[in-house]
DNA sequence: CGGTATCCTTCTCGATACTG
DNA sequence: CAGTATCGAGAAGGATACCG
């Protein structure tokens, strides 16, 4: 509430809703959701399934919260009962290609993590 | 510890260890801290008075947690009374690169995302 | 200056039960 | 099948006070 409206954005300061958006597309479950989707169409039950551990209410808060962004769309077919589907939309393309630069780099930097902590935990 | 060598990894499952890596080092005050530092070094309070809102306590928590994934270095000068200095150090340096695809991203998915968030709200 | 320790509030998230 | 509603435990995080 102190710096609305400068006319000048200080760049040592990451914006807010940039932070916010980058929360709420990499969490936890958002990048296990959106990696299932990158290439395939998957329905709410078919996707509980494809990722372990995720409950019903956290599976429909991701993919409410990705839809609300554009990273997903929901399909509804009117068929008997009903079938929902979801998948990835063009903008969720271009946030995965992102996720997958840093799952490659976790997997490069993991070993000289592994060193670090080693080192930080057998000091002090 | 249950995954350590084993020959092929289920590609449907983000290994834990690696969403963990994310999670430490991505999170709200890892971004600001890692940004500032990016091009200097800085003292406790420097960093403190360089990136707003942040407690003693949550920096303290996230340069400890920085440090221990080798993102950046503590250097302890014992000079009158003591001065501790912050810099990255060259594996920070390379998810400092990754930092700054996630905010370019940002940047250019803003307005579809905002786009998309007005649909959503403006629908039921 | 550069922290720890403690309290306390907030928020997340899972478990469970129910619905069109 | 695809959700919503409600509850409670636990973790995150700020405020405050104190220390070498």
């Amino acid at each position: 509430m102190r710096d609305t409206e400068q006319p000048h954005v200080d760049p040592s300061v990451i914006a807010p809703a940039h932070r916010e958006l980058l929360a709420q597309v990499l969490d936890r479950w958002s990048l296990q959701v959106l990696d299932e989707l990158c290439d395939r169409t998957l329905r709410f039950n078919e996707l509980r399934r494809a990722v372990p551990g995720v409950t019903q209410k956290s599976l429909t808060t991701t993919l409410r919260r990705l839809e609300r962004n554009g990273m997903v769309q929901r399909v509804v077919t009117s068929t008997r009962p009903v079938a929902v589907e979801y998948r990835i939309t063009p903008l969720g393309s271009t946030l995965q290609d992102l996720i997958d630069a840093l799952l490659r780099w976790t997997t490069g930097a993991m070993p000289a993590v592994d060193d670090a902590r080693a080192r930080f935990d057998s000091e002090e």
